[in-house]
DNA sequence: TGCGCATATGTCGTCAGGTGACATATGTTG
DNA sequence: CAACATATGTCACCTGACGACATATGCGCA
């Protein structure tokens, strides 16, 4: 099945909706929040992925309400949403902890030179 | 400076190069151990990859070796890079851990397999 | 009264980066 | 000698993020 890897915006949106349902506004502040202030989800971005996961079925929407006579949509997480979420979410903590191994691993042989000495050129 | 975030892909590459210096195909190998068999590397990433990262002198040309008459490039993290893989390291890590805080907020209410028990109204 | 700002939803063109298919070449193994 | 691993590289295509713009209401304040 080879499914793309989830993308760290989409992700971070599916996280935003990850404890409450939210609508579209509330998931950029949510965003923003969630990322220290160092991430701010343009609109662009934002409803396209909004119809791109409930395409996919990761979101669903939650309830439609009516604002100042303005429909506004509150979205979900889905059941699928849910375990995607948990699998990225390990996924990216396995890949994120490896790299610290790895860096960590090198430093501590410090400057080293590599096993393989230079071989011809 | 507002770069744009890293892809998995890429991180994995500079993961790749983390602990010593590889050539192409030694990465794509690489990468496939670090994700557990989960990602395979096409070529045509990992070439356009390796271009760019040079321009953004994220990793640098470690040496060059002649093989059975063909150039084998072997390249390595610069200390630049370096410092990105593990910033971006320590960025995804939080942002995981954050998904995960924010999943178990919830099914601590609804622990147990996850049943498609439309509770909401 | 109206100006600016926060709130709020949405569209569209552009672009970076990843994907998949293809090309090419050597060494190894059955 | 066929098939496969090793090895480097190109290119057309597509997805998804980005940035700019459009539009509308409520509210504070000058």
């Amino acid at each position: 099945m080879t499914q793309r890897v989830m993308q760290e915006p989409t992700l971070l949106l599916l996280t935003a909706l990850a404890d409450e349902p939210r609508h579209g506004y509330a998931i950029t502040q949510e965003i923003r929040k969630i990322s220290d202030g160092q991430v701010t989800m343009r609109t662009g971005t934002l409803y396209g992925a909004l119809e791109r996961l409930l395409k996919q079925g990761l979101i669903e929407v939650h309830r439609e309400e009516v604002v100042d006579g303005r429909l506004r949509r509150v979205y979900t997480l889905s059941d699928t949403g849910r375990e995607r979420l948990e699998a990225e979410a390990e996924r990216l903590a396995a890949t994120a902890r490896e790299a610290s191994r790895r860096l960590g691993a090198f430093s501590s042989q410090a400057t080293g030179s590599p096993r393989t000495s230079a071989a011809t050129a």
